[in-house]
DNA sequence: ACTGGTCATCGAATCGATTCGAGGCACGCG
DNA sequence: CGCGTGCCTCGAATCGATTCGATGACCAGT
């Protein structure tokens, strides 16, 4: 004997099928793919053959390179994926974007995106060498992107979600500021005049600490700082810290030091802010947390309002003041645009509304004699 | 004219550049992908002419048909993306899982598993028709998977985590058993007599409530019947409760259930359990919501232990007992045997060890005259 | 009876690369 | 000067399907 293998029945082809059925090759195609004229005998006779030879049908792979399509769809996850995904805001917009996909067909190929900042121009290789139709870059998209860069180099059409604007390529994103502007004027309106913002990272280069005008004045356009302009359209923070990552702990973090609170454990300062303005609702929630920690009622002591709109069981009795953005729509909103794009249509802007929710966390100022308005404590819980 | 459209350059194929560059199609061919003896010069004047003509590397396509890869691993997430992600368990094994394959060039596809519960055997179309090298099935995987046996008519080989075992694909698994029991043996080494058990959720019926023998006896092989036996390996549990998804709403249901308060808020019956063993951390902390809720002090007057071993830094001040499971090194499992498999090494059971970590949640038994041993309460924080 | 038309089927080209065996050229040695 | 030996390069087959144009059979109309 030749080889030693146990003759493994190489798996058959639309060739041995139309064989064993007595066609032609091309008749076999015709009645798989149910495309051009074929008689029902024939196609009976051809799908009877492919269930005995045990064809499952045609090998994706010859008909992928045929149409030129693999039918995939890259996505660029911006940070390690561990991390990208412990906010749920990246895994509801994943969730839209996978099941509208899915519903013309394409898949999703997960790739992870540069390693750390910027400076490294190391780009997964998945960028450079998968087969992908399109590729969908969500998180943190810089201008001078490597993995965009290697992209359009290799022509893949690019959809951008959330980050500037490329020439070519869609682009879907939320009234970022607008919306946040929204939430600031709320709590301006309930007499709030010192108000601290916790904000979502600037870049992917992993700092934190006060936001200073230069690091502003440096920024690329990310929903950062299109949230930071929304802020400043109303009122000019007390106090403004980066956060690293729109994490829990983060906005803790922030939310002690911004509130002046002292490692020791002493009082706190007198003219500490009275509301927190939180780029992401994990933020927001970290500076609850904090509120708590400090002996603060919230919103008595200290008013609190997030971004995003997402729904935290676990903060109860508290429900979060946040500007809700439609996150499952944003993913299907992507989707939507890879198909288009797929199909040739010219690229768009879509922007989605977002809406401020009033919750339980935002009330009026404590030092303010007669507060503007009270309608946000319409269901406050008691413990 | 004939056609109208303004000639967009048709992307260059390998035969461009050869030809460009003066050499054959398989001399370029062999320039470029690094196998076999080229001269320098040639070399040289290869890359010359792709650079020029804007060529930037083989096409995938046609090297996958060649080579009969495609070098994608289908990831089969069993329920809904929102809700398999928002238990950070799923997250962090996804991570290991394209960590690892990163390595070999290879990317994850992800799949929608079925659509909702068993009855259903509708199959994603891309389990039907993507391309894919191998599939991974890690949450949920039942014997009569209709997933499961769509792959296998397909011949794409699988690789299974956390389910029951099936001839010829690699299982990755953790000692859930053992691992729950040490939890368990734990608790009434502290001296809880009455501990009332939170389950996962024994299939996708999406069903909840009290926990029959019924139920027990007709489950299939999870981790959720894994962890049953194991608590039962130490002791009966007073009552138990399936939840519906790992989440913490779900969990702070099931412990009031358990705990037996009532709707209206009247005082909880004197023989409720001393402790609770959650079988996941998220239902552990939506227990340990629940204990503040009906103002039970945690360790003093409830312990709650869990399972998984997150970092849950919103639960802060408290730090679950948990079973730590290496999340992470899972995923990196299952990547390696994806590998293993594609080099054509014999499928193996790997299981994880887990390792019982003892947090601020477990304490003596308030009944307990003598407890049995005080180590858990090493670093009690105090607010 | 011949022509026009329809319908089912087939042959062959094509997608873009990889790979194997063969061939050519130059150099070195006898 | 002739021949053997490497080292490069090339041609052609191959992966598995899709698709276009051609062919042949059969029917109806004039």
């Amino acid at each position: 004997m030749t080889t030693r293998r146990p003759s493994p029945a190489p798996r058959p082809t639309l060739a041995t099928v139309a064989e064993a059925a007595g066609v032609s090759v091309s008749t076999a195609s015709l009645a798989f793919s149910g495309a051009g004229p074929v008689a029902d005998e024939t196609r009976d006779r051809v799908m009877r053959a492919a269930k005995e030879l045990g064809y499952t049908g045609p090998n994706p792979l010859g008909r992928q390179l045929r149409s030129g399509r693999s039918g995939i769809v890259g996505v660029v996850i911006g940070d390690q994926l561990r991390r990208a995904f412990r906010d749920p805001v990246g895994v509801q917009v994943l969730d839209g974007l996978v099941s509208t996909l899915g519903l013309s067909g394409l898949g999703v190929l997960l790739i992870p995106g540069a390693p750390s900042a910027p400076p490294s121009r190391a780009v997964d290789p998945l960028v450079e060498s998968a087969a992908m139709d399109v590729a969908v870059l969500v998180w943190g998209v810089g201008r001078g992107d490597a993995t965009l860069a290697a992209l359009s180099r290799r022509g893949v059409p690019v959809v951008i979600g959330e980050g500037p604007r490329v020439a070519g390529a869609p682009l879907v994103a939320i009234r970022d500021r607008t919306g946040i502007a929204t939430a600031m004027r709320h709590l301006v309106d309930l007499g709030h005049e010192r108000i601290g913002e916790i904000t979502l990272p600037l870049d992917a280069s992993g700092r934190s600490g006060p936001l200073t005008p230069e690091r502003i004045a440096q920024a690329e356009k990310t929903p950062a700082t299109h949230r930071l302009a929304g802020v400043r359209d109303v009122r000019e923070p007390v106090g403004s810290w980066e956060t690293e990552a729109s994490l829990v702990e983060h906005g803790r973090t922030a939310a002690l030091a911004l509130l002046g609170a002292c490692p020791g454990g002493g009082s706190l300062p007198a003219d500490r802010p009275t509301a927190l303005i939180a780029h992401s609702d994990l933020l927001a929630a970290g500076a609850l947390l904090a509120a708590r920690d400090l002996g603060l009622a919230v919103p008595t002591d200290l008013s609190i309002a997030g971004f995003d709109g997402l729904d935290l069981p676990w903060l109860a009795p508290a429900v979060l003041t946040s500007v809700y953005q439609p996150l499952a729509e944003k993913g299907a909103a992507l989707g939507q645009a890879v198909i288009d794009l797929l199909s040739g249509a010219k690229p768009q802007v879509t922007e989605l509304d977002v809406e401020l929710v009033i919750g339980t966390t935002t009330g009026p100022a404590p030092d303010a004699a007669s507060p503007g308005s009270r309608r946000a404590r319409a269901d406050r819980p008691r413990p």
